[in-house]
DNA sequence: ACCGGGATGTTCT
DNA sequence: GAACATCCCGGTG
């Protein structure tokens, strides 16, 4: 068992999603059934961003990321994947921060009946859209309120900071843009989609 | 371990 | 038509 989990408010989202993605490593990441460790993310800023979705403006699929921090973003791509940004900084910018692997904390169980392709549990949560298919997260979730008192998806902190050193690199899978160190991942961490 | 290709459909040019 | 913030499987070494 661990210490009481406590939610993210609205202010840790509201600021830069450059701040905010390395600060957002080893908080938790909470569904209903099932919970993970965060070990990697990647920020997407938006109209000075040309790997960001809202780079050209707002479509009705990026609409969510225009709207206030602390919304879930959760967009479908390559035809049969989700994945899952929390929404930054402020109003109207278009920025969040991608979450891209999880330490399985709770809900193994769960998470390996829907992960049947998953031959080993650090292959549960180690990429974008394996930790939404694991957390049972998809388009139905696009918009949703990380801060919601009641809500049952949400990010939470139980006491672990961040590392004090996190690693930094390029961002994967994208072909624009390709140079900025816009991906922070947990030294060492054996969770991470790429090492 | 590493690499190449197929899956599968929405979005935008 | 092409690209896509990906994943999985089967090949080879």
């Amino acid at each position: 068992m661990r210490g009481a989990v406590s939610r993210l408010d609205r202010d840790f989202y509201a600021r830069s999603p450059l701040e905010v993605a390395p600060e957002l490593l080893n908080k938790i990441l909470v569904a209903p059934g099932a919970s993970g460790r965060i070990v990697e993310v990647e920020a997407y800023t938006g109209a000075d961003d040309p790997a960001s979705h809202t780079f050209r403006g707002e479509t009705p699929r990026n609409r969510t990321m225009f709207g206030p921090a602390g919304l879930l973003y959760v967009y479908f791509t390559y035809g049969m994947h989700w994945c899952a940004n929390a929404v930054c900084g402020p109003p109207g910018d278009g920025v969040a921060v991608l979450i891209r692997a999880l330490e399985a904390l709770d809900g193994l169980d769960l998470m390996r009946y829907r992960r049947i392709a998953a031959r080993r549990d650090r292959d549960l949560c180690n990429g974008p859209a394996k930790l939404c298919q694991a957390l049972a997260i998809s388009g139905d979730h696009d918009g949703v309120d990380l801060t919601a008192p009641e809500g049952g998806l949400w990010i939470g902190h139980d006491g672990v900071e961040p590392p004090t050193a996190p690693a930094v690199g390029p961002r994967v899978g994208i072909s624009r843009a390709t140079d900025r160190p816009y991906r922070w991942w947990i030294p060492g961490n054996e969770y991470v989609s790429r090492p």
